[in-house]
DNA sequence: GTGTCAAACGAGAATTATTATAAAATTATT
DNA sequence: AATAATTTTATAATAATTCTCGTTTGACAC
C-alpha cells in the first residue's frame, strides 16, 4: 500500500504535480476499494469519512488527473455515471468487465483474451490499437446458481 | 427502407406500442444516417427539419423505446453523450467500434470476432453472455496515411 | 362517423453529473 | 519568513437527460 502510494507520488512529481493530502486520501480510498467500480460520488463520500473537509470538485479533479496519468481508468457502463478503476500496475492493457443484468454486479477479467482479435483488427482494418474496452452483459455465476435452487 | 419501417411497426405493435408520426420520423432519420453515431440532440435536430413540431423529450422517449426493443443500441464513447446506433437486422450480436483518438472518427466492425473469447468466458467464468460491447481506441487508417505523407 | 380511453405528445421545469470560477489556503523554494 | 505557483473550497454554471402535467392523438367500439 505505502509503496504503491510512493510510486504514484513519484509519478505525479515527474510531471510536476503534487501529492497533496486530498489527493493522497483519494488514492487511499481507491486502493482500499480496488475490487469495486466507484463513481466520483462514491469516492467523495468515502474520502469524506477520513477527510471531512474535502470538496467534491477536488475529488473530480484528482480522478481526472489520475486518469490522465493512467493510474485509473474512467469507465462508463451506460448508467449515466463515470466509474473509476485502478489499473493493475504494469498492465499493458485495460481489463475487461462482466456486468450482470440481473443483480448489477461487475466482475473483472484480468486476462487479455484479445490478442488474436487485435491482430486481426490491426491487419484487416489498418487500425493501430492503443487501448480497448470490452464489456460483456449477461448473467453472472451467482444469479445462475440462485436459479437452479 | 419502407420494408424496414414496416417491420419495425410490426415489432412495436406486437408489444402494443404505436408507430406514431413522431416515432416514424425518428426512425426515418436513424435509417437515413445508419452509418453515423448520432446523439439524441443530433437526432432531434435532424427530425426537426422534417417535423418541426416535435419535442426533444419525445425524441428521447422514442430512442429509449427503440433501445428496449433492441432496434437501436445505446452506446457511450465516454464523451458524456449517449449515441444511438441502428442494429443490423437479424444480427445476433452488437457490432464493434474503432474510435480514432486523433480525428475522433468512429468506424464499425460488423464481423463477430469474439466467438472464441466468448466461449472462454462462458466456460471459465460461468457467465451467460447476452450481449457485448467492444471498442478499440487507437489511430485509424486515415490518420496513419496522413502521417506518412 | 362519433364517443371513449389509454397512450403519446409538447413545453418547460426539475434533476443529475460534471465543470468552471474566483477568492483563500497551501506548498515548495528562495 | 516572503514569494510565486499550484491547489483547494464553495458556489455558480452548464449540459444531458428525465419528469410533470395539461393537451392531443390514435385505435377501437358503437
Amino acid at each position: 500500500m505505502e509503496q504503491r502510494i510512493e510510486r504514484i507520488k513519484k509519478q505525479l512529481h515527474s510531471q510536476s504535480y503534487k501529492l497533496t493530502p486530498q489527493r493522497e486520501a483519494t488514492v487511499r480510498v481507491l486502493l482500499e476499494h480496488e475490487e469495486d467500480h466507484l463513481s466520483a460520488e462514491n469516492v467523495y463520500m468515502l474520502v469524506k469519512e477520513k477527510s471531512p473537509e474535502i470538496g467534491l470538485a477536488t475529488v473530480y479533479r484528482t480522478l481526472e488527473l489520475l486518469s490522465e496519468l493512467k493510474v485509473v481508468d474512467k469507465i462508463n457502463f451506460g448508467d449515466g455515471v463515470s466509474r473509476y478503476d485502478l489499473r493493475q500496475e504494469g498492465a499493458a492493457h485495460f481489463h475487461h468487465h462482466l456486468v450482470c443484468i440481473e443483480c448489477g454486479s461487475v466482475d473483472e477479467i484480468q486476462e487479455d483474451l484479445l490478442e488474436d482479435v487485435e491482430k486481426v483488427v490491426e491487419k484487416e482494418w489498418n487500425f493501430y490499437i492503443k487501448d480497448h474496452r470490452l464489456t460483456f452483459h449477461g448473467i453472472c455465476y451467482r444469479c445462475r446458481d440462485k436459479k437452479e435452487e
